[in-house]
DNA sequence: AAGAGGTGCAACCGCCCTAAA
DNA sequence: ATTTAGGGCGGTTGCACCTCT
């Protein structure tokens, strides 16, 4: 009584080895929030980050828990304005691209090439914020925050997203403190290179590649399109955790800056970005 | 102890994309 | 060029379990 399609899901969901049960770390809690509100609602590819949970799971504890425990703490700052994680979700909704599209349930059309053309997007985007948050402060003075850009409404697809990115930066930019403050290895620094190398492992044998290419669709279309990443992405990923958070930044900032690169680009910001406490985010 | 309401999670649904026939 | 099957994805639902009254 089960269609192939069923047990598949069934599969990657639950039966898949390797998936983690149980309740979500902080680290991962934090992880959540912060991929939330620079993908929005792209639960697969925010579990790509989490390679022992499955995009279901994710989905399902950001609906459960996050989203009420953003709603709270959004509450508790006698936040007006955005409602609690909308300001997350303001890709939440029909953001990003994505499908959601409430009402109509029709997925605004996406692109061909999705996850690569995806995350095009999403590197254009995050370009197009580190540029605006140096502009917005071009005599380092990272105390000073200039209140965010008014958006235009013909962009507001990723208006959230991108305010996000640029305090994100902001926040790392500030000296020794905030939430950027705790460098690359503050949480997310094993995420994408332990994606990349555990990958192969369920590879080889026979369904389990099945499950391989789920949880990581987008790790692992990324590395195995553009193999040299995982390499030179893990060696500046290593001297940035190394250097701390200011030459993690200049890098960032070169890297996002620097047009000429045109490959592997995903991974390092899996690898780089720290992520800190996510209530200064919201 | 029993019922109501809330919660968590696996499963389902519908849409889309891609590759093969 | 068209059809079909397989698969990916995000949103939603159904139900077992838990908590509260």
């Amino acid at each position: 009584m089960r269609c192939s399609k069923s047990c598949r899901l069934r599969w990657t969901n639950y039966l898949r080895p390797g998936i983690k049960r149980g309740n979500f770390t902080d680290q991962e809690e934090k992880l959540i929030i912060h991929l939330q509100a620079l993908l929005g609602n792209r639960w697969a590819a925010i579990a790509s980050y989490l390679p022992e949970r499955t995009d279901n799971d994710i989905k399902n504890y950001w609906n459960t828990h996050l989203k009420k425990k953003l709603k709270k703490m959004q509450a508790g700052e006698g936040g007006g304005g955005d409602d609690g994680a909308a300001g997350a979700s303001g890709s939440d909704g029909g953001g990003a691209g994505g499908k959601t599209g409430t009402g109509g349930g029709k997925r605004p059309a996406v692109p061909k090439g999705q996850w690569e053309r995806r995350l095009q997007t999403d590197i254009h985007t995050a370009r197009q914020a580190l540029r605006d948050a140096l502009s917005l402060e071009p005599s380092a003075t990272p105390a000073k925050v200039a209140p965010p850009p008014p958006t235009p409404p013909g962009s507001t697809t990723y208006a959230s997203s991108a305010e996000n990115i640029a305090r994100l930066l902001e926040g790392w930019l500030r000296p020794g403190g905030g939430s950027g403050g705790k460098g690359p290895e503050a949480s997310g620094s094993t995420s994408t290179t332990a994606t990349t190398q555990q990958r192969p492992q369920c590879s080889g044998e026979g369904a389990a590649s099945a499950s391989a290419s789920h949880s990581g669709a987008a790790a692992g279309n990324t590395a195995a399109q553009t193999p040299e990443y995982s390499t030179e992405t893990s060696k500046m990923a290593g001297s940035a955790a190394g250097a701390g958070s200011a030459p993690a930044f200049s890098m960032l900032e070169s890297w996002l800056l620097d047009d000429g690169m045109g490959h592997g680009e995903v991974g390092l910001m899996a690898d780089v970005v720290p992520l800190g406490d996510p209530s200064e985010f919201f």
